[in-house]
DNA sequence: CGTATCCTTGACCGATCGGTCAATGAATGC
DNA sequence: GCATTCATTGACCGATCGGTCAAGGATACG
């Protein structure tokens, strides 16, 4: 047996696939070319292949990577006793906060994952649906009768869009934080959530149906 | 002089622009290629182009096309005489009406407006802004505490973020359409506004800041 | 009827893509 | 100290990209 890798390794491949991140929200996965992320890095593309498999592996793990962390972060509140009510806040502002630390991670998970396999999205998009089926239950818990309308997911999907589309237009360097944000997300979604008829339109065109 | 322009020339090209806008919306931009988009509609590459200018011309037509047909559904709406809150609501359902019919060239718009050229890519920003900022003052008419604590274009933000996610989540096919959605999204909103402290984290911060 | 223009195509072009390879030092383990 | 593996590079490869071109019917105008 000779030498064994660098203790360098482990850090270099991980600051790659955050340079990643970076150029694949910025330009796409398919409008980014493995010479960028080289380039990003200060090194070859020879070299860039050193670190990495290939350019589809640097997309899974950045979206699996980053889907993981969301799931471990409901798993983590969910632990925690806590009132419906002060759940989702809770859920809510640590989302936010997740989302501004991986802002990129974020951004190419709700762009790019069309882009990965069959068998890869499947995984990815199973995780997504247990971080939405903890928000809905938040919501089916506070406000039973809107469960029991099937409108617990659909508002649940609102909340994530506020969320989600938060980092397209808050600016990092900004007035107005993320950390401001939160809150205010948290107390739109429940103000909103009392005015909402359990009897919507939505459900009842749905009785009508059966 | 000879012969003019066939008949089915105009139609041919905006069924070809159509076909980009579905591509373009589930590949990306640069995911789609003009092989695709001529295969899509059962043509040579070479007819293509006899068609439309090249790859980039595409997205501008979309993109601009869309957010002029966006910009012309405020005009229409700010003409009539409406109290806020009910021109609120009904920019509310026209602009989720348009979108579910526009699905493809929405989506394009909100993911692939970052390849235009910065010219083209400033005209349809100012265009978003000029959006915006209608949703903006119709918060603010309805809750001015709110405006002057500068949270109304935020709050208008938040509005934006709930239904450009819908149509992530929202299936054509599915048992809620979108017209069920649009109320339920302006009864979250109106209702969570009377549920937001004027004087916020954000505002107190920026208060404190001065 | 004749001809100029449109409609349509397969073949092709230079550029760039993701990815590989042989070569060269710099380290590491024995 | 010496062989082996790591770290790193420029050069290169086949495939595919956006886009062009010459040519052949089809067709509308004079």
């Amino acid at each position: 047996m000779a030498r064994a890798r660098s203790a360098h390794f482990e850090p270099n491949r991980e600051g790659i696939i955050r340079a990643a991140a970076q150029l694949f929200a910025a330009q796409g996965y398919p409008g980014t070319t493995m010479n960028d992320v080289a380039r990003a890095c200060g090194i070859s593309k020879a070299l860039l292949y050193h670190y990495v498999d290939d350019k589809y592996r640097l997309l899974l793990e950045i979206t699996e990577g980053h889907v993981t962390r969301l799931e471990a972060l409901v798993a983590e509140v969910q632990a925690q006793r806590l009132t419906p009510e002060k759940r989702l806040r809770k859920l809510i502002h640590r989302f936010v906060e997740e989302y501004a630390l991986a802002r990129h991670e974020h951004c190419v998970l709700t762009q790019d994952v069309k882009f990965l396999s069959a068998a890869d999205r499947n995984r990815v998009l199973a995780k997504e649906r247990h971080i939405v089926t903890a928000f809905a239950q938040a919501v089916a818990q506070a406000r039973p009768e809107l469960d029991a309308a099937r409108l617990s997911k659909p508002l649940a999907m609102l909340l994530f869009g506020m969320m989600n589309w938060m980092f397209t237009w808050l600016r990092p360097d900004g007035a107005i934080t993320h950390h401001d944000m939160a809150p205010i997300v948290a107390d739109l979604f429940f103000g909103g959530l009392g005015a909402i008829p359990a009897q919507s339109a939505a459900t009842a065109r749905q009785a009508a149906r059966r």
